[in-house]
DNA sequence: ACTATTTTTTAGGTGAACCTAAATTTATAT
DNA sequence: ATATAAATTTAGGTTCACCTAAAAAATAGT
């Protein structure tokens, strides 16, 4: 059984290691912890103690099997609420996450069920990510950050990396929603802002940044 | 702010002084958490200084009005929880208890907003239990136990003393629900038991235990 | 009224999850 | 290659929420 506190460690290394394809630094956990990477040391300590990730001291650590289905549990309860909460209870997408951080450690496996269904078993919660199965299975869609892709591409907008309200809302006011049509209509050298038609109807300036944070599925 | 914990005492507190009116003991509130009494003088001495409770030694706690205040709105939080739980997620009315348990701490008045709008605002939880308001006001239904009522009493259940799964289980089994049409027939002298007629229908003989948990409303 | 019993508190200890300061190991730069 | 810098760990300390054992206060019984 993990702790709340260890949950939400697990959730950082899961996501700081892309689903385990890399180790994780203690500075970066501790950065992502808003701790003090001392304190990150003892509950690597422990969390490799309970099996859910492999630690070898000054060599970072990696999430073992065991730990990717626990994050993925977490991961899995944590989109199916934020989906209730825009879903049913007419959140924005941009005041979902807090609440979400709490409600993902409710521990209720029924409940979860009974979630899922009223909710018609979604695949993706309200920022595109996919929703993984009660075994922990998720279903990846091909997607490329728009900041990778060239002047002329044509595409719909899946997901969003940053989910930080800020950002959310920025998006809301300029006009781009998940599932919008996104075009490149120019990539300015200088400092990688773009140019982009959303909807075949308005175009707007993006800086480098946000092109960044904003993955499309490419129309072929 | 209240930690968890700290919540869930305030809680017994409230729930064991009826609702403020007499003071706690030690004890009392030791055997309620399941903890050991010098633990519960630890966590008296910190409610104390938060001010949500006051404590003389040896002489027992009495809840202040903040502390009823904030009793009350995980008091509310729990009951909506409950009656999202079996009105929208379909859970039967003896499997919410402890998700509700969970639930009530979730920390955002937003959400709260918003899911009592979803449940449309209601007044009674699924035990019959009334929901306090956003300002922690109750409109308290005139109730009598079931067990204080003389016989050809007629009355509607309204709510239930105990809300353990297998009390709830019995009432299930019997046909015993909120809303129910209870008289009673006759009442044993020797144990206290009782032959009642539910909604006209049905005669079932209980224990005077299981009518004490009864409320009904009398009728008129 | 005084002793026995019960209740409550105090004293001191534990693990979880943090901290700072210091020591150690690894990485970088010339 | 070695000195310096950066990253990480160790050592020791804190608060919260529990514990046991012992002491103190309140209550009950004769």
């Amino acid at each position: 059984m993990l702790s709340l506190v260890e949950e939400n460690y697990l959730k950082a290394i899961y996501h700081l290691s892309d689903a385990g394809k890399s180790a994780v630094t203690t500075n970066a956990l501790a950065d992502n912890m808003n701790n003090r990477a001392a304190s990150v040391t003892d509950m690597i300590k422990r969390l490799s103690t309970k099996g859910v990730i492999s630690y070898e001291k000054y060599r970072g650590v990696n999430i073992s099997e065991k730990g990717r289905r626990a994050a993925l549990k977490v991961i899995r309860k944590h989109r199916l609420w934020e989906t209730f909460l825009v879903e049913k209870l007419n959140f924005n997408w941009d005041e979902v996450h807090e609440v979400a951080e709490q409600l993902e450690h409710i521990d209720s496996p029924l409940l979860i069920e009974k979630l899922d269904s009223f909710l018609g078993h979604p695949k993706v919660d309200p920022h595109g990510h996919p929703i993984p199965d009660k075994h922990g299975r998720i279903h990846e869609v091909k997607q490329v950050q728009l900041s990778e892709a060239k002047v002329g591409t044509q595409g719909v907008l899946h997901s969003v990396n940053d989910g930080s309200p800020k950002f959310l809302q920025y998006l809301s006011k300029i006009g781009i929603r998940i599932g919008a049509r996104i075009e490149i209509v120019e990539i300015m050298e200088f400092d990688g802002s773009m140019e982009i038609i959303i909807d075949d109807e308005e175009r707007v300036f993006i800086s480098r940044q946000a092109s960044e944070n904003l993955l499309i599925r490419e129309a072929t």
